[in-house]
Formats: structure tokens, sequence, C-alpha cells
DNA sequence: GTCGAATTGTCAGATAGCTGACATTTGAAC
DNA sequence: GTTCAAATGTCAGCTATCTGACAATTCGAC
């Protein structure tokens, strides 16, 4: 009895971590094992999985759903850092680091994720280089688009910096074939606090966008209709 | 003669690796085995070590001087996004993507430096569980660094940004002790890029914090003279 | 020393974007 | 269905910051 609902834990632990990009190649043995210091946890839209100040005592991998990280500026604007996507890790930042998280995470939409202890993690990230390395290459992934953003708020006039997120946005997803509508799950807020910009004014280079044919806003979220128009900086160099 | 040279070069690229932060504790055989796939190049105060678009061909590890990595916005605004100081290693972004670069790396100071294939470095991160840990930690600090300056840069108001950039900068460079007056050795056009403000309000800014007494302006360089006014927000929000 | 390019100091006018305010719409909870 | 909080749409005035322009300084090269 014990042994089998143990096997049946592992084997949910085991569909968790499936698909990670993280372990891709990694061997069965290996898969169990960590499979065995995995924590399933599920968290509802708006939900908030950690805050700034709390100590970094794990680090996730998003099996469904997706997570804005968000930092917070003394001036109390709340400014959106990065999103992740099923397959990625995220708060490993403050793991490897052991200080006490500098961001939010807050699920975007319901999300699955499995937890890891610190220790365990770095215990596994030591033992085994492979993997090592592929969140060394994760890291570099998020530091472009990290940078890639900075650029983009320097490179001033909002309406560019809408579209340019939202070119990230569906890039970032890009688990359709292009050329079909896109449904981006953030509120206009969201949005504005993505390209550092007041509501009033995202709302406004929205809407242009929706003139244009390019959008169609939806309620709480942004469906593109076609991503060649958002790409494509001359249609909008007009206006 | 042939093994005496080869044994003098070896030398000093020993010396070149000494006291880099990556390598503290790695065993005397990994130092020599590393030594060995290691040039050593020097460049001068404003030489550039790589362009964007270039092929990401190596990794570098800086011994001495100080270096700046600069990207290019579309509208052509060259935005810092780093400084980087001794013992520490830079360009290891593009070596772990195999993408070309997107950012330059130009000289602020006379430095030397060593410079690893790309192939030789992912293959020592590859049979050193330890360095590849490093690595991750130096890309950890680097990643909240550059969140920060996100976060400043949309808390708006350019001499609170100006104010902390230059607390971020003399944090960067704690070689010496506090209460020390410390140079900055950047242009105020290198601390418009900076914060992402035009070079006319930077200066302005940094006239302020003159009057204020903590810093003064020379040339090519800003000197700190009390950091702690600098810090002190409530200082300045009267103007 | 003289020269000249790079850097700094400082204006005045133009403007993008912010703040605050308000009406309207949406969708979920009851 | 009704109700209510959250999200959206839009306006007008205000202000921080940008642009462009020009003189003054610095320092290395000659």
């Amino acid at each position: 009895m014990q042994a089998r609902e143990e096997s049946v834990k592992v084997r949910t632990r085991l569909w968790c971590i499936n698909g990670l990009n993280l372990l891709r190649d990694v061997s069965e043995e290996e898969m169990l094992r960590f499979a065995a210091i995995t924590r399933i946890v599920e968290r509802r839209r708006g939900d908030m999985i950690y805050l700034p100040g709390d100590a970094s005592q794990s680090v996730y991998f998003l099996k469904e759903g997706r997570i804005k990280i968000t930092g917070l500026s003394e001036d109390g604007h709340e400014v959106l850092l990065d999103i992740i996507g099923p397959g990625e890790i995220f708060g490993e930042l403050g793991a490897i680091q052991e200080t006490p998280r500098t961001t939010a995470a807050q699920a975007l939409e319901d999300a699955v994720l499995c937890e890891v202890d610190r220790e365990d993690f770095e215990e596994m990230l030591a033992t085994n280089p492979q993997m090592s390395l592929k969140v060394l290459k994760g890291f570099g992934s998020r530091l472009k688009r990290i940078e890639a953003q900075l650029l983009r708020l320097i490179s001033k006039d909002v309406p560019t910096r809408v579209r340019e997120a939202l070119v990230d946005l569906i890039d970032a997803q890009r688990t359709v074939r292009p050329e079909v509508p896109v449904k981006i799950g953030l509120t206009q807020q969201d949005v504005a606090n993505l390209v550092g910009a007041s509501r009033q004014e995202t709302a406004r280079a929205l809407k242009e966008l929706e003139y244009s044919g390019a959008v169609e806003l939806r309620y709480r979220s942004i469906v593109v209709r076609t991503p060649d128009k958002l790409r494509d900086r001359a249609l909008f160099n007009g206006h």
C-alpha cells in the first residue's frame, strides 16, 4: 500500500517534470532522483507565489500557466520584469545567491508548478554539469530579454515601446504557428508596467494599434491579429 | 629553450588568472590546465573589445582596468548596460548561446584581459561543476544589477536616477574603504547613457550634486566626496 | 608653446507624457 | 437577474525632459 502510493506520487511528479526544457537528455535515473525532491503546487490566477523580502527557499519549475515577475520601484511603481512560460524555471536567482527575494511572482493564469528546495537544487547542479549548463543558458536568455527591455525603455516613445513589447510577448509564446491570432492575457495596466508608461498613455497607443487592425482589445486581454503589422515600424512612422 | 620559454608563458598566464573571482578554490592542476588555454590581451583606453554583430568566439576575464558594456537602441541611443571591474568575466553570454554579439565592449581604462575560446570555456564548465556554479552566481548578480537599473529607469526623475547610479558605481568598486573619495572615470555623456537621460539634463543634475558638496566634477571623471550625501535622498527632496 | 577635438556648462522653446478626474464597460459573485 | 469591483476609454492642464544652439574649458598631439 505504502509502496503503491509512493509510486503514484513519483509518477505524478515525473509528469510534472517531463517536458521541462531544463531536463532534456537527462538520464532516467537522474529524472527519478529529481522527481523525488519535487513538490507539486497549484496556484490560481492572481495568486502570489512569492513576495519581495521572502526568504528564498525554493526554486520553481513551471509546468502550466504563465507567471509574471515584477519589481517595485521606491516610488511605488510596479515594474514588470519578466513573464515566465511553461517549461521554464524561475526563482533560481535568490536560490543561487541566498538573499531574500527582491521581486514578486504572481500567476497570470491558473498554474501548476514544481517546487524544489534550494539545497536540493544546488546539489543537483553540483552533481550534474549538463544541467548547470542548461540553467546557465536559461539565464543567458533571460539576461538578453531584460537587456532588450532596457533598450526599449530608453528609446522612448510609448507607442513604439508598446508595439515592441507585444512582439516580444507573442514571440515568447511561440507555441502556435505564426499567422494565427495570439491572445495575450494581460491587462492594460500590466502592459503599462511592462513598458514603463502610464496606463492612460498605454491605452492610447493600444487604441491606435486597434484602429490599424493589428490588435483587438478585449476585457483582460489583447488579441494580436496580424503580428506583421506590429513588426512593420514603417506603418506607424506617420503618427 | 623551447621548454623554458613555454614555462614563462604559462607563468604569465597564471599571473593573469590569479585573483579571478571565478577561480577561487580551484585545484592547482585545474589552474594549469586553464592557464594553457588562455591568451593575454592588452587594450588601451577607448579600444573596442567586441562590437555588435561580431561572432561570439571568446570569453574574457578582466585582470586590470574597467570595461563598459553598451547596447545600441534602434534610434541610435547608446545605452550603458554594465561596467565590468577587475576579477570579473564578460562576454560569456554570447559564448554560451552561440549567437552573434548584441552588445559592444569598450575599455574605459587601459586594460589587461585573458581571452579564452568558446569551446575551451564550455568544456571547462562541463568538467568543472564548481566553476559552473560560480559563473551562475556571477550571472545572478549581473541580472540583479540590470533589474535594479530597469527599476531606476522607471522611477523617473533624472536627478534621482543620477544619484542612484553613482551610488551603484561606487558600491561596485568597493576596493577602497568608504569615507574615502572615489573617482569614477566616466564622462557626463556616459552617465547620461547609464541613466537614460540627455547629456544636458544629466549635467544639470550633477551640478546640483556638486553644489551640495556630494561630488566634484572633473574633466573626464566624477569624484564622489561624501557617498552618504548621495544616499540620503531626503537631502534632495527640496529641489 | 599652438591647435583642435572632445568634453563641459547653460540657455530658451517645443513636446511627450504624467496626473487627476470622470464616465463607461465588463464579468464574476450573489 | 442585480450589484460591485476591476478594467477600460478619454479629456485637459501641467511639468519634466528633450532638442538645438552656442560659448567655455580641458588635454593630448603636433
